[in-house]
DNA sequence: CGTGCGCTTGACTTTTTTCAATAAAGGTGG
DNA sequence: CCACCTTTATTGAAAAAAGTCAAGCGCACG
């Protein structure tokens, strides 16, 4: 069935038997999402919890003046909104498709079911919530211990691992979403942006597309051992 | 036995047999760490967890400059280090024991020999990291969306709630190290307290004591829905 | 073809940090 | 128990970083 295959390709479901995997078919519901639709928000009861089957999804807080801080951006095979599975009953924060998707959900209490006869499911969970607590982790440090110079350099390389030419990459958010990212606004990074063209780091060619051009300074402006001019 | 008793106040263990006690003891050591020691670092390779059974231990980040971001404060009872146990292979920070303190480590491979043979172990576990990431969505949000004056008032609130005199509470931290927390420096700090004592909303008794005089100032200033003159 | 949204840039304000000096607190050994 | 010494805390003045407000451009989409 086209759901199996759906589920065997989400890395958290890695290692589990066939049988297993069509256990959790069973309570598996799949729903397609629209560009621009809150998935859930901040507080709000859940009752379970997704994976991304196609598109992507922003995980975001929002300030009382509407300022916006994304927290993480998945995209297909990775799951979203566990926390409350876990502990306390409600959402930690918003969450919203930037791209029409294909949400899988899984009730709470029927796949704790499953959880306690398979352990592996389990230990598949612990991995995930683990990389995302070290990816938080250094979120913080960027947000506390960088100024936005650093924090947009350490992106850009970190964007730039995973492309073929590893000197020129495609920025995988609008620009204002990107400032939401990096704990900052439209106009900041867009200034940031001009800095680093100006002194020869990067060359901006089309809207998304940045070309490296001294990746050893930008480098060093993500370690904090240099600044912009 | 000893070991038993400690293991089963910790709140990750609850729920387990007798017999499973008697197991995670026997992978158990327990090692005194004296006020200031670094119990592990930032990038280090982990062979296992550990558990508080006396003191308290921070968690922090720590920049090139040598600023200082806390990301947590433990006391007895609580677990840390788990997340290299799950996904990757080092600690994501440091670890510092902030006062003389005893602590328990588990071993990793044994310990996941356990989880595979003890579900309610897993979902222990499970909800011990959940809580950490509401806890980390919670901290982002107010690096991100507050001033440092409304991270101070939220954080007087949290205190304010576990104290007998919910409007007299004592400073958990001294003022460096709660500065850190609040991802600040201590003159920020220390210039904020002096402007919410002169506007009224608390009053400084000792150096670890504040009393609460304006806590609905004190909400608001939290929830950004306010700021100091 | 127009409206709107995203992006950029400038001028200005606010917040926070830096640097420096001093004061207070806390722990240690005599 | 006190004097000393190190660490911690406070305060001022100046600098830096980032945010606000406002205007204008351009591209996309209906």
């Amino acid at each position: 069935m086209d759901l199996i295959r759906k589920l065997s390709q989400i890395p958290m479901f890695d290692g589990l038997s066939n049988e297993m995997l069509t256990e959790i078919a069973a309570i598996t519901t799949a729903h397609e999402v629209p560009k621009g639709k809150v998935i859930f928000s901040d507080g709000e009861e859940a009752n379970g919890f997704y994976a991304i089957a196609e598109g992507r999804i922003k995980i975001y807080k929002l300030s009382p003046e509407g300022k916006e801080q994304i927290l993480h951006v998945f995209g297909p095979g990775e799951a979203f909104g566990e926390v409350p599975v876990f502990s306390g009953r409600h959402f930690p924060a918003y969450a919203e498709a930037i791209e029409p998707s294909l949400v899988l959900f899984f009730p709470k209490e029927k796949f704790i079911s499953l959880i306690k006869s398979e352990p592996m499911l389990a230990l598949g969970m612990l991995a995930d919530l683990s990389r995302r607590l070290r990816y938080f982790a250094n979120l913080i440090e960027n947000l506390s211990l960088k100024e936005v110079p650093g924090r947009l350099a350490a992106h850009l390389l970190y964007l730039s691992e995973r492309q073929e030419d590893s000197n020129e990459l495609t920025l995988d958010l609008n620009k204002t979403q990107l400032a939401s990212l990096l704990g900052t606004i439209p106009e900041t990074l867009s200034r940031i942006l001009a800095r680093m063209t100006k002194e020869g780091l990067i060359e901006l060619l089309d809207n998304r597309q940045v070309r490296i051009l001294d990746r050893e300074s930008i480098e060093e402006l993500a370690n904090g051992e240099r600044r912009l001019g």
